[in-house]
Parts: C-alpha cells; sequence; structure tokens
DNA sequence: TCTGGGGTCCTAGGACCC
DNA sequence: TCTGGGGTCCTAGGACCC
C-alpha cells in the first residue's frame, strides 16, 4: 500500500515569528542571530525573513557579513521560549489529524496521514486544511510537502517554499528526485558532495543509475541506502518523539581567552544548565563531554565515564575539569567551551537503588534552586562563584 | 569576512572478558 | 613458537542536520 507522508514546515521560523509579534517589522529585512555589533559580532544568521534573503543574507551566514550585505536590516536576537509557545500550538494543531507525528525540529514535522483519510479527506486536502489551520489560528505561513515516504516530502516542502503545497505521486517520484544536486540527499553534505562530484556525479539521477557493486569505493559503507534515496525509495516509519540521547550546552566567548577564571566560571555555568535540564527529565548521565575550540578553530572532545549516573551539577563540573587537564593544547587562546551529557537513563533513585545521603542533600538543594528559578526566573539565584569576576556568560 | 548552539549517527582502535 | 575469535565498553573524531 501507497502511504501518505506530509513534511510541514514553517517558513523563515524566527523571523515570522518576530514579524508576527511586531507589525512594525512586517515587509521588512529581519535578521534573528547573533548581536551584529556594528560589523564586529561573532555568530550566525539563525533565520531570516524573505525581504532579508533578496540582499543575500540566508541561516549560518556569519552575522558580520550580513551586516555588510543589509545595514538597514532589522537585526534581532533569538527569542527561543517565544518560539518554543508558538511551536507547540501548531504541533497541537498537527495532532488533530493524525498520532503519527514526528518532529524534526521546533518547526518542522513529518506526519503519516495514510490512514487519516476517511476522516479529513485526501491527503493534498489534508495538507491544505494544515496551511489553513496553522495560518488563521498562530498566523504563521508553513510549507507542505506531499508524497510516498519521508524523504521526497521533505524535499517537495523545501523546493515549495515559502507558502508552497507540493504533491510527488508515486509515479512521478523519479522524474522530481533525477535533475536535483545530490546535495539534496540525506546525509549528503559538502564533504560528500565533493567526494562524489570527482567522480563525475552530479545529480540525483546520476546516483540513481549508478550499479550498487560499482559504487562500493565512491560511497563507502552507507552506498545501499544512498541507492535507495536517490531511487525514491525509503521505508523508514513516522515515529513519535523519542527520549533525548544527550543534553549540552556551549559557549563561544565574546573574545578568544586565555583568563582560566574565566573558563571555570563558564564551565560551572554550563554544568550548572546542563543538570538542572536532567533534573527537569528526571534523566541522568553516565557520560560527561568536555568541548573546547580554540582560538585557531580547532576543536577536541574528551570524555568520561562516571562511576553512577548523575544529575547533580557539581559531580558533572568536577567531570569538566578532570578533562579539561587532558586537552592537547595550553598556550592557545579558548573560543569556546561545551559540557554535554550523555549515555542518559533513570537516576539511581528512581532505579530503587540506594543513595548516598550527601548527593540526596545536593539534590535536594538543587531541586530547590530549580523551583525557585522556574517561579522568579534565571537569574533569580547563582553560585557564589559565578558572582566574583565580570559577568556570567 | 570568518566559522552559533542544539543535536544525531557512524567509525575505529584499544581494553577487557570469556 | 605462536599468540583464536567474538562481543561489549570506552574514547575520540567526523559528517551531517536544523
Amino acid at each position: 500500500m501507497v502511504r501518505a507522508i506530509l513534511h510541514v514546515d514553517m517558513d523563515a521560523f524566527y523571523a515570522s515569528v518576530e514579524q508576527l509579534d511586531h507589525p512594525e517589522y512586517r515587509g521588512k529585512p529581519v535578521i534573528v542571530g547573533a548581536n551584529p555589533k556594528a560589523g564586529r559580532g561573532r555568530g550566525v544568521v539563525a533565520a531570516c525573513s524573505y525581504e532579508a534573503r533578496r540582499f543575500g543574507v540566508h541561516s549560518a551566514l556569519p552575522i558580520s557579513k550580513a551586516w555588510r550585505r543589509c545595514p538597514q536590516g532589522v537585526f534581532l536576537r533569538p527569542r527561543f521560549d517565544r518560539y518554543a509557545e508558538i511551536s507547540e500550538k501548531i504541533f497541537a494543531i498537527l495532532a488533530r489529524f493524525t498520532d503519527l507525528i514526528e518532529p524534526l525540529s521546533i518547526d518542522e514535522a513529518f506526519l503519516d496521514v495514510t490512514g487519516s483519510s476517511r476522516l479529513f479527506g485526501a491527503p493534498e486536502d489534508i495538507a491544505r486544511e494544515i496551511k489553513r489551520v496553522v495560518r488563521a489560528e498562530v498566523g504563521l505561513v508553513a510549507s507542505v510537502g506531499v508524497a510516498p515516504n519521508k524523504f521526497v516530502a521533505k524535499i517537495a516542502s523545501d523546493l515549495c517554499k515559502p507558502d508552497g503545497l507540493l504533491v510527488v505521486e508515486e509515479d512521478q517520484v523519479r522524474g522530481f528526485l533525477d535533475p536535483l544536486p545530490i546535495s539534496r540527499l540525506w546525509g549528503v553534505g559538502p564533504r560528500t558532495t565533493e567526494r562524489l562530484r570527482r567522480y563525475g556525479l552530479r545529480t540525483i539521477g546520476d546516483v540513481a543509475r549508478l550499479d550498487s557493486a560499482l559504487m562500493a569505493p565512491i560511497l563507502g559503507s552507507e552506498r545501499e541506502e544512498l541507492l535507495l534515496l536517490a531511487q525514491g525509495v525509503d521505508d523508514r516509519a513516522v515515529t513519535p518523539e523519542s527520549p533525548p540521547k544527550s543534553i549540552g550546552a556551549e559557549v563561544t566567548f565574546p573574545q578568544d581567552t586565555g583568563d582560566v577564571d574565566e573558563i571555570l566560571r563558564t564551565l560551572l555555568a554550563l554544568s550548572d544548565r546542563v543538570s538542572a535540564r536532567l533534573r527537569r527529565r528526571r534523566i541522568a548521565a553516565r557520560v560527561v563531554v568536555l568541548k573546547f575550540r580554540d582560538e585557531t578553530f580547532t576543536t577536541a572532545t574528551k570524555s568520561t565515564t562516571l562511576p553512577e549516573p548523575t544529575d547533580v551539577e557539581e559531580e558533572i563540573y568536577r567531570a569538566a575539569l578532570s578533562l579539561l587537564e587532558r586537552l592537547p593544547w595550553r598556550d592557545r587562546k579558548t573560543r569556546l567551551v561545551g559540557v554535554t551529557a550523555t549515555h542518559l537513563g533513570p537516576p539511581r533513585a528512581q532505579l530503587g537503588l540506594f543513595v548516598d545521603p550527601n548527593r540526596v542533600r545536593k539534590q535536594r538543594l538543587a531541586s530547590a534552586v530549580d523551583d525557585i528559578r522556574e517561579r522568579f526566573g534565571e537569574s533569580a539565584i547563582r553560585r557564589g562563584a559565578l558572582l566574583k569576576k565580570g559577568k556570567v556568560p
């Protein structure tokens, strides 16, 4: 049986939310991302309105470049809490049409509406209705791709933006994919594109027509999947939300720093953030990863496995500190540090295992802090060590 | 002109165990 | 004199996605 998969994707999501909340920004080039600091800012564009795209601005563009290309733009810092709020409304709308929803990001999802036809009509009608309701109830514009599988549905919505609706029937799939560049294939980024180019492969059709056996040296271990994708075959199911595999926080310093104190304070703040998010989800981590980037943009990660799972800030911080000592360089300035918790699972207490009374005290303290922050905001309460020097990043 | 922050998945070598 | 074979865990790095 042919499935009916929808890919729903909001157009210029962050920028559109800003234009929704601030009517005076409508019709203007809105650029959401890092602080441009008059062209000297660090970071990139997170999202921008279609008005801004006419100036050559796009997401992931360095913010300094965006400033130069579009000095008259409305530059805004992201308000993730607000975007999450709107996102919830959108997902609530999607849930009216099917239970089979797989979120891809804050503003994007796959829907399997194969079984929804009796109630809601043909897939194309469902897509049109979703667009109508999202616009009427939220005030934002979505694009929707409809196809027999996820891969084709995703490409369809990408290609019909903005405010698009594109249906690709099963017998149209090959003709639809063939002329597209190989970089449209899932999992084919700049590196793989370059490698495939060297073999003269430019379009998805070029890949689809290859002989699997001959491809071995070209594509490596993932050749079967890639070949099938290129041929428009994708059996992956639409699977509702799964628990996170890792939770991390990282920060790029406004200026590269050689100040050990600043680095330590930052690691503490990051450990704090990560542990709070672990506790909120009632999970604990067995592995802590420290990420470090120096002034030459060289990046290293070091990880360590803890004797037992933790959600306690102090333990994560101590693990990060022990990893700091194993870093390969000392003489270069630091651009970025990050702390990530992985190998997540239930905390010991939930498993019914013995928990050291000392840790119980720390956890109670941490939970109390969480509550205060919940009620009065993130900055309501902080560790003394964080206040010693300068501002918390 | 530089290159964010949140993730996922895969590979590969070495340790370790039976 | 030679030194199996398989499985799992740990660690580091890389490609990729939004």
